[in-house]
DNA sequence: ACCGCACCCTGAGCGC
DNA sequence: TGCGCTCAGGGTGCGG
């Protein structure tokens, strides 16, 4: 699932395809709750725009048009945003991937789930954002306009200190976890960095988030930061559908310590690692490592 | 204000 | 072989 380093990774290898870039043609499919702009609109508003920049805010994907207008991206929890040539097995359908050989990896050909299509003017390839559930998002920002989802963003989980957690924790009896989902007090983490972190913080995910001490508060925000910029190095992390803008996969799935490793042994104290459900998620952790 | 939970979606994996 | 069920989860929005 797409959290901050996913997005970070995709952004630093989008960028160069996509700014500078003018838009000859948005292709799209029928609409639907993945479009919070009607497809119609969207290619009317796209076709004929340059790009200006293209920033990072959390899990968000935001590109600055030469009209003022911004086109605002999500990756949601199975969205794929990647370039025209790119080759992954995780980039077909499970019925196509069957019917291949084992060592077929045929080029990407937008299916049915590939909800947008960018063909640019001149060289370079087009861009497709692919996503099998439809979590995803597409919004077309007007110019000057505020957005809600943007406005309500807390502090970029990069950047972020210890005392941005603490403040937010120290009148919340919700799950420390929880706490760190919440993209309003810092934005970017996801289920799988929240996991690490508190493992590296040697805090446990149920732990209510008024009995976590500033210091504590300092510990799990660290190990966060340490954890993203890790995985961002890394690739990202390519557990179930993400893939680089290349088709390639990203490498932090073998560093993670905790997350989708229950019954695994935890590689700090041999124990194992426990999983329980918080907030209608999966948590894992590390029981004589994390307190 | 806070918190728990239903919902949006589709594919994988399982039992029968 | 295939059906029906459950699970996965980011973000939003609701009711208590």
């Amino acid at each position: 699932m797409p959290e901050l380093p996913e997005v970070e990774v995709t952004r630093r290898a989008i960028e160069p395809h996509l700014v500078g870039r003018r838009i000859a043609q948005v292709t799209t499919t029928r609409p639907s709750y993945f479009f919070l702009t009607a497809p119609s609109l969207l290619k009317k508003a796209l076709t004929g725009r340059r790009v200006l920049s293209l920033e990072r805010h959390g899990k968000y994907l935001l590109a600055h048009l030469d009209d003022g207008k911004r086109l605002l991206l999500h990756l949601g929890m199975t969205g794929q945003l990647f370039a025209s040539g790119s080759k992954s097995v995780r980039l077909l359908s499970a019925k196509r991937r069957r019917a291949l050989g084992p060592e077929e990896q045929p080029a990407f050909r937008p299916d049915a789930h590939t909800h947008l299509q960018l063909r640019f003017e001149g060289d370079g390839p087009e861009l497709y954002f692919r996503d099998m559930r439809k979590f995803g998002k597409v919004a077309l920002l007007e110019a000057g306009a505020d957005d809600p989802r943007l406005d309500k963003l807390g502090v970029d989980a990069l950047v972020a200190k210890g005392a941005h957690l603490h403040e937010a924790a120290q009148k919340r009896r919700t799950p420390i976890k929880s706490l760190l989902l919440d993209q309003s007090v810092i934005a970017g983490i996801g289920n799988i960095y929240a996991d690490e972190a508190l493992f590296l913080a040697g805090i446990l995910p149920t732990r209510r988030a008024d009995r976590v001490t500033q210091k504590e508060c300092d510990a799990i925000v660290d190990a966060a930061r340490r954890v993203l910029r890790q995985a961002i190095r890394a690739g990202g992390s390519s557990i179930d559908d993400f893939v680089r803008p290349d088709g390639s996969d990203g490498g932090y799935q073998h560093a993670r310590r905790v997350y989708a490793r229950e019954g695994e042994t935890c590689g700090r104290c041999g124990g194992t690692i426990q999983r329980v459900v918080i907030g209608q998620r999966s948590a894992h952790y590390c029981d004589s490592c994390q307190h």
